[in-house]
DNA sequence: TATTAGCACTACCATCTAATGAGTGCTAAA
DNA sequence: TTTAGCACTCATTAGATGGTAGTGCTAATA
């Protein structure tokens, strides 16, 4: 009702009235808001009315703080599960609450000097650093965390080498300037030796060094179709090996780590929500597409149940930011958990992974 | 009491008595037992002796029945969950049920056509074609699935070489017989030229062509132990860069897959259960151990509950069996599911998917 | 006018009871 | 040796009950 009376007249009374004030909560309505929601995102049970009187700073009685809910409910910020329960936020709330956390919480000391990535001691890969990144980012948050292999059409060439292991085959292996090492098969019909594979190699290497490897693909589709005849056999050769070897073989990969996790979270008990989920992770493509679109945006991105209008993720909130090297974003990394997270200890802890991660690759890379 | 009986007496009387003959279950015995197992394994509800009645081909009563029952379960081979359910096959069931399993049942065709490996078109290396199976696997079974690595120290070297490329970084590409491609990257503390790379890699083919890296390492050691001063310099930087690019640094690796299956299994609902199994995953290395053991045999191996005395995985068992080369046996692939799975259609899966996986890698092998 | 106290009401939850039914073990008959 | 019959056990289910945490509404209050 209240909120109602200032939806509709709003425009024609003047300063506060209700809940409203130019159609942003008033400062009690907020905290009360606020306050259920942090209540909530520690116990997982409907807040009542007295329960809120007692936990929140200011004293209101039980049924002023049951209008101002009631209220509330009427905004759709909350619901309740039945009749007489209490009230539970809802994704609207959630988005209110995570935009308005403005001082990004830091990293609690004892926490940090445990995101640390051990790997880089050995001679490992940067996807090995990744697999750490995102068990220990999974292990910490007790979600299920992602992170996106740096896409091989971005990345730029530091090096090709081709390494004959048959009559018909040929090793391919490409380190990208991000320090990710590549390799691959490919078949050929007739054989080559290994000096010419070596001087079709260092052709390559002089040729597309630096270059990305979606730029490559375009050049060497148009020696192609430029009049091959002209060059003579080497790069005739060349090109045509460097086809095989420059052809994109995994469009983009993801790893997940801590699945595990939310199916024995109290909030994916459910069956059906359960088997939701797993669907939803096999189903790598919607999550990938996540994680491509906060590769593109700075800071961290926050997708709250609906939001993502990916069916199997309903229930879910995803917090994602990307990481880099020195010179480009490579890709990024984030946790998948119930809507009713720990936002900030969470936001934290994803922004610091990827923090440590950052630095981690970026002395990896060849820039 | 029969069972007690024959047990005792059996030497003294000839012929059959109660269950036993011989100290093995008497013709109706193994029927009823292996009818109620079936059953179980179908309904995992406990088993009636009214039920049985009907679905057992001879006619027996129920009153039969249970006197067989009775006498089943003092030998351990049926439990009640309590004084008036019906019986559940114990481990030891499960047991004499494999072991009598003669005729391996063959996979439906229509299975057949879903097992197949199709990343093999692209070039993909051995990982992938271990991961695509494993995936596979679990997506057939329901259940969770294992594969171990090739180990890297019993592969045998192809070839290696040895990429500059930074002033203090060299990029070591180990590829095995068996179609093994390992890149791992270490660090110096003077920088080579290529060409120098180049000798050593070539020092190093020579040398080492054929054999394991196990064997490899050894040599090498002894070189270092040797005077070292009797060689020239490109023999020592040789041997010194070897030591570090066959430093063993993957101590052999498993690959999971389907983990979730195993958590929306109705037999793992319970908390405990389902925690103690995702520790057991996480901690991969008793899970290795089984999977070693069963390389080394021929054949499928199957694991029930309490014979492996790994206590996080009771109540479940293991089905293993390695996969190989033309040459050697690399490792083994199998199914986590529970002590009361389907036996029957599980092995013929799993003997399947080896041999298909098997097939797959040989055509990779270099051998 | 905004807040609060009081009260009736609702729905969940845990506990208890009784009835049901599937299953056993034992005994005596076939 | 097998089976029919009977007494018994115990899990599961459905109803009934009281308690509790919560609401919405109204009237009194600051």
């Amino acid at each position: 009702m209240h909120g109602d009376f200032l939806l509709g007249k709003k425009a024609a009374v003047t300063g506060k009235r209700g809940l409203l004030e130019d159609m942003v909560l008033n400062e009690r309505a907020q905290l009360v808001l606020n306050s259920i929601i942090e209540n909530y995102i520690q116990s997982s049970e409907p807040i009542g009315s007295r329960t809120l009187s007692k936990s929140i700073g200011v004293t209101l009685s039980p049924a002023t703080i049951r209008n101002i809910m009631s209220d509330l409910a009427e905004l759709g910020y909350l619901i309740q599960t039945h009749t007489s329960a209490g009230r539970v936020p809802t994704d609207k709330a959630y988005r209110f609450y995570v935009n308005s956390l403005s001082t990004p919480s830091s990293v609690p000391e004892q926490i940090k000097q445990k995101i640390t990535l051990v790997s880089t001691e050995q001679g490992m890969q940067v996807e090995g650093i990744l697999a750490e990144a995102v068990h220990m980012l999974a292990d910490l948050t007790k979600f299920a965390c992602v992170v996106s292999t740096p896409k091989a059409s971005v990345s730029r060439l530091q090096r090709i080498e081709l390494i004959k292991i048959s009559e018909d085959r040929i090793l391919v292996i490409l380190v990208t300037k991000a320090g990710v090492v590549r390799d691959k098969i490919i078949f050929v019909k007739d054989s080559h030796s290994q000096d010419f594979l070596n001087s079709v190699a260092s052709f390559l290497n002089e040729k597309f060094k630096n270059h990305s490897m979606q730029e490559i693909r375009e050049k060497i589709h148009q020696y192609l179709v430029d009049d091959r005849n002209r060059y003579h056999d080497l790069l005739a050769q060349a090109v045509r090996l460097g086809k095989k070897a420059f052809e994109l073989n995994n469009p983009g990969e993801m790893l997940i780590d801590g699945q595990m996790n939310l199916l024995l979270d109290s909030h994916f008990h459910e069956q059906s929500s359960a088997r939701s989920l797993m669907d939803a992770f096999n189903q790598k493509s919607e999550i990938m597409k996540i994680l491509d679109d906060s590769m593109r945006q700075k800071g961290v991105h926050i997708f709250i149940g609906n939001e993502n209008d990916f069916e199997h993720l309903q229930g879910c909130s995803l917090i994602m930011t990307s990481y880099r090297n020195n010179q480009n974003v490579l890709g990024s990394i984030g946790v998948v958990g119930p809507t009713s997270m720990d936002y900030k200890r969470i936001i934290s802890m994803v922004e610091y992974t990827a923090k440590i991660l950052s630095e981690t690759i970026t002395e990896r890379s060849y820039d």
